[in-house]
DNA sequence: TTCGATTTGTTCGTATGTATT
DNA sequence: TAATACATACGAACAAATCGA
């Protein structure tokens, strides 16, 4: 058998298809890692038995979705946490005057416990499966604004320690990526209004029952796998949640 | 002087990109109304003397924009504001157990006014230019949960009555492409909680203050140009706005 | 029902332009 | 400067879906 994708077997995708469900595989193996060039378009197109035409359509995909980044006269590049580009995708918090500065981070609590039922659900854990806990208080301009409390799974993240995730350069999503392979490619986010519970209150400086801003985020690593449950709370008396489709690349 | 594009004149653009902004000016002037298909790949490239490669690589990004729809063996044809597709994409409340209903609407009011200071701004209109406002209560399975404060400008849709308006068939804004080849293209909306104000609470049934969401949306038509400004007020004790940055489309 | 014409979808190949190193 | 890599553009062939005769 050759390992070429033309061979006999019927094909159910097309062609470019399967060689994005090849190149995804090797995304996931970790033979490219986050900031690596892959291969040139010439060289995958010998190595998967397919015009470059083909190559180029499978990676346009896989652009677009923000899992590569091409540059002309450089490569193709697998799409990092630590850039300005990637950071606005997952980051929706503006000001109301339309700044957009980029938070900072203070770490309220780190602890370990089992998956209350709505971890379980959104992350298809096992029962009562172990868990981080974290708390973390978002600044702009060095005011709270955000409240965030995040579940992973402790599997995906051993050795993971409190010292480790406050002394982190750069985002939690690049921490997870360069720490432990772990690449946040997508993410899907519930909102609603509600009456800020009093320790929420407490910590951006509302009175109680001030109506706060819910965002209940699941992030997504490659094949729709589910990694980090995230509730934030936010002050919007100054910020809003900025959903732009389109807008954001130029046309 | 051919009007061939690929003539001797240095290109500032791609040719792709000249011919995505020829096909948009012929959306502009109307010469393919919403729901019409456009001229196949093989006449498009005759007209503008380029290969079907170009025309397709042109049609992708309008197509990706949603302004046009593809289908094999029919051909590519302007989006509508009437298929399920493109509700979803600009309806984006959910009730919180995952059901995407489909609202029912009661018209509240509607009157002639002068724009006030935020809608100068967001539709970037002259001083005190003559817009409409329409107030509409929405309904998610019989229970109202958004209300809805809409400022257009006049000059846009002349003779848009009370009774046209409660009367139109389908969305309002597929009202605004059938009767007026205004063709809402993109959104951007902002989302902050909030108090409701007394007339939103008793519309909505809450009690006075209780925590809403609000959604501040520009609505452009090509060109980035703004044409509706929309206020909603949402109860999201059983609903939820979902922001889901892919997975609408098959991957 | 079948067949043929039309239209988009996929795949290939080639040539040339442009950015990077 | 030369080599490399992506970007653009062209053309050709066949597949798959649609539609009407």
């Amino acid at each position: 058998m050759s390992s070429s994708l033309a061979a006999g077997s019927p094909m159910l995708n097309p062609l470019y298809k399967e060689v994005k469900i090849r190149l995804t595989r090797s995304l996931v193996a970790g033979e490219w890692k986050p900031g690596e060039a892959i291969p040139s378009e010439a060289r995958l197109a010998e190595r998967f038995n397919v015009s470059v035409g083909t190559i180029r359509k499978a990676i346009d995909e896989l652009v677009a979705e923000k899992i590569l980044v091409r540059q002309q006269g450089r490569g193709t590049f697998v799409a990092t946490h630590t850039e300005d580009r990637t950071l606005y995708y997952f980051f929706h918090i503006v000001g109301k005057d339309g700044s957009r500065a980029q938070p900072s981070h203070d770490l309220l609590s780190f602890r370990r416990a089992r998956a209350d039922a709505e971890a379980e659900r959104a992350l298809a854990l096992t029962r009562g499966e172990r868990v981080l806990r974290i708390e973390n208080l978002l600044r702009l301009a060095g005011v709270p604004v955000i409240l965030d409390e995040m579940v992973i799974p402790a599997r995906l993240c051993p050795n993971l320690d409190e010292a480790a995730f406050a002394g982190r350069e750069g985002t939690i999503y690049g921490l997870y990526q360069a720490r432990y392979g772990i690449n946040v490619v997508r993410i899907s986010e519930r909102l609603s209004a509600a009456a800020a519970p009093s320790r929420v209150a407490e910590v951006l400086g509302l009175r109680a029952n001030a109506p706060v801003l819910v965002i209940r985020r699941v992030a997504y690593t490659y094949h729709d796998a589910p990694v980090e449950l995230r509730t934030s709370w936010v002050d919007t008396r100054h910020h809003e949640y900025l959903s732009d489709l389109w807008k954001n690349e130029p046309r």
